[in-house]
Order: structure tokens, then C-alpha cells, then sequence
DNA sequence: ACCTGAACACCGTTCAAGT
DNA sequence: ACCTGAACACCGTTCAAGT
């Protein structure tokens, strides 16, 4: 049951290999240069002039897993849609390695994560008649909002139980004068819906209100009413220092 | 310079405000029980009496920062830009809690982190005129982009340098058509303003096309166009066996 | 009720030594 | 060029023993 591979020479690919089956098998935790040593059945000290060090081999294990991830083809009739198909597609992609994301999130390494899904949105914000660096704000707004999104995603499902549970504290508190909004906020929050709901929305709104570009004025849709300025500065986080 | 804190008894209360000041000032890997143990002057062994272990540690450690973070008061002359304040300043809050914010997340204690900022949020979608589950929905969706966001935005912070370079990458590469789109996504990234943008689009999107609600049919603006059937299963993630 | 040192089972990494 | 065991400096946690 242990699976140990005994039979040829240790390589570097061969190491981190085992490290990706171990990673696979048991979560991040588990690999360990010891682990792994064993699973390889050679000594710990071997995999260090193969590897470098345990930071390198993590490096060397999120591009390999990186590498093999899809394509991403965009699907649907509008630029919208489409733009819409290539984030779930994504998220998809994100979700079917949780560990890795896991992993290449505390390397700091998310960016090069999907630079495949960046080429598709890039290639849709500018069929919806998005042009340079007006477009590059609609692909990374979208980028990063799905990474974002899963990342929250799978911090939700790891937490068990909400220490003072969610439902009970929304029950409580007066919630203003909609009782079926803190009803709704008590219950517990369908990940794949408010994906889907919130890429919609957030595709809306870099599109321009128009959204379709159905031919005509182009770019010059997006560009949004010309009341932002006077907007910063006033955020008001305030400190209470007694409480 | 060490700062041993030597007098009085140990205390629950003194051991978790230790194990903050050693986080604030080396960061979370500082955080060991060792080195907590020489901070307060005591034997490492009398810490588990009084907090259990390392994970309930951090949990209360955690609690107590969430605790006193500030309040979030909207400002803004629409529900609009009201929203966009809290967003402001929901993830002002959080990059001045880098730390923290890391910890959260590992812990998966996410939700617990901003439920001050979802109540504001509830009762500027309230008064943006959207009511219950949609007001619930969009409350979500402005949270999860905001702490997604902030993920993201602290995560490529921490990356010192993009492996194969993003730029790079972006120069080589066709890039279809659109030669400034290039140029612009291998720019690097202006995290501030990408946040603003896209919580603008987000918000506009979840809003609905009118989005400032003047007065009159209430909450029906945001209902979209009923052009949202027919739209999963499509999303084609090839996964290349070759490559 | 509180604190202690010793001990255990783990880590990653280095290094001199082997072939 | 590749692999090894021993050793070092760390971890979190337990436990019997002190007061």
C-alpha cells in the first residue's frame, strides 16, 4: 500500500513526481522532505541535489501542475456570455485543484496561474469592441475577481462552523426594516449561484450599460457616465478605540 | 530591546496580546510557542495552560483583532458611491491588517472577519432599492469581490518578481489585435485603481442599468433582462493530455 | 491553581564522507 | 556525478513533578 519506488534512479522529475502524488493523496501538509524521502524510498539528503531545497521543489510542483491545466475555449453567443463561459471555465479549472491553488496562492505565484484564461479574456473584451488599456482593465477586473472569488470559496468550505455562526447573528441584530434580507443573509450562501450572479454583473458593468455592442459606436460604449471625480478620501474607517 | 514582559502573573489575556505584538512585528511565522514563551519570561509548557494549544491560540488571537477593527461608515451622495465607500473602506481595513488578514484566511475564518462592513452594505442595498434575496445577493457578491480582491491584490504583492514575466510573456505572444491591449496588460498593475474600477462596474451591474434609483418603481430596476436561460453546461475546459 | 524541565516525535538543512 | 548517515537547530505537545 505504501507505493514506494524503489526501481531506477532518482531524477528531478521523478522527485517532484512523488512530491505532486503526495500533495495529491494527503493535502500540502503532508509533503514533507522526510515523506517524501521515504515514498522515494532513498535517503532525505538525496532529494536536496536534485531539488535544491524544499522551496524550489514547491516552485518546480506549482508550474508542473500549472502546465497541464486546459485550454480554456470560450462558448455562448454575445461577448458577454462568452466573457461570462471563459470565468466559470476558469473557476472550474481552479476548483479541480484545490491543493494547488491552495499552494500556488501562499507561493505568490496566482498571476501566473492563468495566463491561459487572460489570452481568452483578452481575445472577448476586445470582440465586445473594448480597445487597449481600457479593454486590459475589463480582463484583469474579471481575472481577478474569479480568483478572488475562489479563494474565498474554498476558505468558506474549510471553516466547519462559524464561531458566532453567522445565522443566529443575523437573526439577531436589527438588520434595518427587511427582515427578508436577513433572512436571506442567515441562510447559508450558495457559492455557484452568487458566481455566476456576480460575473454577470460585473461583466455588465465593464461592458457599459448597452452591454451588447450589437455594431456601431464601439468602445465608446463603455465608457461609463463622467461622474467620478470628487470620490476619494471620504472612506471613513473609523476606530473605536473604547470598544 | 527584547521587551520581556516579566512582572505580573501570566494571564490568558497577556499571552494572546504577546502573541499579537510578536505577529505585528515579525510577522506570523514569528509566531511560535518557543519564542512566545521567551517574549513573556516564562517556560514554554505554561502557555498550553492557559490557551490550550498553538490553534486555539490563534483563534482567540484572531477573534481579538477582528474585534477592534474600526466601524465603516458609508459616505457618498448615491447608494451607488455609497456602497463603493463601504467597499473602500472594507479593504482599507484590510491592508492595514496585512497580518491579520493572512491569518484570517488560513484559518478560514473569512466570513467572521466583515460582518460589520456586510451590515452597512445590507443597508445601503436597502436603500439603493433592492430588497431581500437580491439585496442579500448583492450584499455578497460586493463582499466576496472586495476580500477576493485584497487576496489577490497582497498575494502578488508578497511575489517578488513574476517567473517568466508577465511582460515578457505579453510582447511575445500574439495578443490578437490589439497591440495597446498588449502593451497594457504588461504594464504592471495599479491594484488601487483596478479595485475602484471594477467595484464600480460590479456595483453598476448589480444596481441594474438605472442604478441611481431616483425615486419611483423601486426595486424592479435591477430585475436585468430575462436573458439568462440556457447558459451552463457549455464551458469547455479542454484539458490538452499532450502538453 | 499555576508553573516547571525533561522528553517525544517531528521538521528543514548542512556537511563530511562515501562510491 | 550521485547518494549516504550523522548532526544541528528548530518545531508543537505531553507528562510527571513541583509549589
Amino acid at each position: 500500500m505504501k507505493g514506494k519506488e524503489t526501481r531506477g534512479h532518482l531524477d528531478r522529475e521523478r522527485v517532484v513526481a512523488a512530491a505532486a502524488d503526495l500533495v495529491k493523496q494527503h493535502g500540502p501538509a503532508a509533503l514533507t522532505m522526510r515523506k517524501l524521502a521515504a515514498e522515494l524510498g532513498t535517503a532525505v539528503t538525496s532529494i536536496y541535489w536534485h531539488v535544491g531545497n524544499r522551496e524550489s521543489l514547491l516552485d518546480a510542483l506549482v508550474e508542473r501542475t500549472v502546465a497541464d491545466l486546459g485550454e480554456i475555449r470560450p462558448a455562448g453567443r454575445t461577448p458577454a456570455r462568452r466573457v461570462a463561459s471563459v470565468a466559470r471555465a476558469l473557476r472550474r479549472q481552479l476548483r479541480d485543484h484545490p491543493h494547488l491553488v491552495a499552494m500556488v496562492h501562499e507561493r505568490g505565484l496566482t498571476e501566473r496561474m492563468f495566463l491561459p484564461a487572460q489570452q481568452a479574456l483578452a481575445h472577448e473584451m476586445h470582440a465586445a469592441g473594448l480597445r487597449g488599456a481600457r479593454a486590459a482593465d475589463a480582463v484583469r477586473a474579471v481575472q481577478v475577481h474569479v480568483v478572488g472569488h475562489v479563494l474565498v470559496e474554498r476558505n468558506r468550505e474549510r471553516a466547519p462552523v462559524q464561531r458566532p455562526d453567522e445565522h443566529q447573528l443575523w437573526e439577531a441584530r436589527t438588520a434595518g426594516h427587511d427582515p427578508a434580507l436577513a433572512r436571506a443573509l442567515a441562510r447559508p450562501l450558495d457559492a455557484e449561484r452568487l458566481f455566476t450572479l456576480s460575473v454577470r454583473a460585473l461583466v455588465a458593468g465593464l461592458l457599459g450599460p448597452g452591454g451588447e455592442v450589437p455594431g456601431g459606436r464601439g468602445g465608446d460604449v463603455a465608457r461609463g457616465r463622467h461622474e467620478d471625480k470628487d470620490e476619494g478620501g471620504a472612506d471613513a474607517t473609523a476606530s473605536s478605540p473604547g470598544n
